[in-house]
DNA sequence: GTTAGTGCAAACCTTTTGCAGCTCT
DNA sequence: AGAGCTGCAAAAGGTTTGCACTAAC
């Protein structure tokens, strides 16, 4: 249990582990990933009706601040809120399907390739990467290109209505 | 010069080109890049003082969902803003400095790489791509060393005068 | 002449801050 | 005991929206 960790480390760190702090702490390791600020207040706000919405924000920013969890944004897929995710896993890109909000990971070679080149080119000493990518997933692409279609058609069916009205007066 | 060619997509696609349109492609193609909303628009209302700043939220948000505008957020280096930059170059990366907020450019075969693995692997089809990577750039890593030294003995200074303070009464 | 686009003011949403009181160590 | 943390209310920062007027095509 990732949360266990993150724990230890606080402690280590003379940071208090209250209560709220473990509450936020245990809901974000466990419950998947992508939580933003409202969700995960929602969530824990259940199960301590006095946790503050503010305790929430300000717990994400210490733990970012600490790098035990990412921040993303998943392309603005829906506003502009922020999503975190606990860092334990591999580094991982997120493949956002702006139609559907299905989030993808993908974890390979090219990521690390990356991340070499940009340190051994620049000299760079990197804390956090992060890559995002947003399009159409295999599923939505089909009815996307219908979408479309449909609107091609309902416009093509407005003009042609346009065009019955009477013409420009010119030749009346 | 990019601006023109956006100019005609946009004629192209039926959009208007007014004014305020061309000005503020003209300063987006121009004035290097990686400007926030806020800074394109006091250029912009310097030329010209009657240009709304929500002139310049409605045309970066047309601009990116047509495609012709990347937006970036550099880490949230300096807040929660926007930032913008015209699509005609390679896909690149964003390498930020944290600490003196440098922004470097990285152009490579790894990105490439990526891209064509999420289409296959996903059968995905890709609108936007972006990575942004923070940390220290070669010369902050040694003034950020030496920030944190400083900081440590500091602390371990202040550590000591507590130390001098008397003690706990346990023995007292 | 239409319809899209602009400016203005006001709203909106997410996140941060100031401060008094509470709590973890 | 006391610094660190929380809750509450209020502010801030960035961005969007409603509406009447203006300008591009």
């Amino acid at each position: 249990m990732i949360a266990e960790a993150a724990k230890d480390t606080l402690r280590q760190r003379g940071i208090r582990l209250t209560r709220q702090r473990q509450l936020l702490l245990d809901l974000l390791d466990k419950s998947g990933q992508h939580l933003d600020a409202e969700a995960l207040y929602q969530m824990a706000h259940q199960k301590d009706p006095k946790l503050n919405r503010v305790t929430v924000y300000r717990t994400l920013k210490l733990l970012k601040e600490g790098g035990l969890v990412d921040e993303l944004d998943l392309m603005h897929y829906t506003g502009d809120q922020h999503y975190y995710e606990t860092r334990t896993k591999q580094e991982h890109a997120h493949i956002i399907c702006l139609r559907c909000g299905k989030v993808e990971e993908f974890y390979g070679d090219p990521l690390h390739k990356l991340r070499r080149q940009v340190e051994s080119m620049f000299g760079f000493q990197i804390l956090i990467a992060r890559t995002e990518v947003g399009g159409y997933c295999a599923h939505c692409q089909v009815l996307r290109s219908q979408e479309v279609e449909l609107a091609r058609r309902t416009l093509a069916e407005a003009g042609a209505v346009e065009g019955r009205k009477p013409a420009r007066k010119k030749s009346s």
